[in-house]
DNA sequence: TTGACCAATCAAGAAAACTTGATATTATCC
DNA sequence: GGATAATATCAAGTTTTCTTGATTGGTCAA
């Protein structure tokens, strides 16, 4: 007989990690409504550049941020479809609806 | 002049950090229709006793789960409350709705 | 082309998270 | 009480992640 087979969790352990961090999420909420350049986001958070640019990368690989060079400037913006992938994925996490009567144990 | 104040994300970043490990979202997944205890947890997902253990108290530490002891069993349970803080959380981290022009830069 | 500036990368170290095997704890059964 | 079973904790080692200072790469302007 074969084992079950599991739902494979390696994109939402992704996801959630890139979400785990105090920093990553102080540069999402300055994007929030809109994009904004590295320089802004150094000014506003107050950390070292290599600093900030080590987590952006961390967010850019999660799929949450793009950027875009124009001239000496790169921006960052939050991608719209990553945060409808992160509910869909915390939502199939959630506890049912129905609360079952306690199973019995398969083990012990 | 006061600097802005900033959100204080520790909590989200605590929540997320549980969630971002497969094993442990593999142990939700499990618990999601009822409770369990862990010895069909260690079953299930054919792992170290004590290794079990330890992602059940990181989870537990973040709110995600309860205990409760019955005998010699503990039965592990996913905390309704919890899950809709984290959708909470996530959507207050959402991009808006309405897509601002570019902002002028503040800086550089 | 030289210099200045913005941002990414690198190398090294520090800190945090995880795994493993051994041991402790708590409860039950004889 | 003593043996046994379920689970937690501990100590040690390993791996991963993060931070920092130095360096590099790309772009612009003089």
């Amino acid at each position: 007989m074969a084992t079950a087979a599991r739902t494979d969790y390696s994109r939402a352990a992704r996801l959630f990690h890139a979400l785990s961090d105090e920093i990553r999420l102080e540069v999402i909420d300055l994007l929030r409504d809109g994009e904004r350049c590295v320089c802004e986001l150094t000014d506003a958070l107050d950390i070292a550049q290599p600093r900030l640019s080590w987590h952006l990368k961390a967010l850019k690989e999660a799929g949450i941020l793009t950027d875009r060079r124009e001239g000496r400037w790169v921006y960052y913006a939050l991608a719209r479809d990553t945060f409808e992938e992160a509910e869909a994925l915390l939502s199939v996490l959630k506890p049912n609806a129905r609360r079952l009567p306690t199973r019995g144990s398969s083990c012990c």
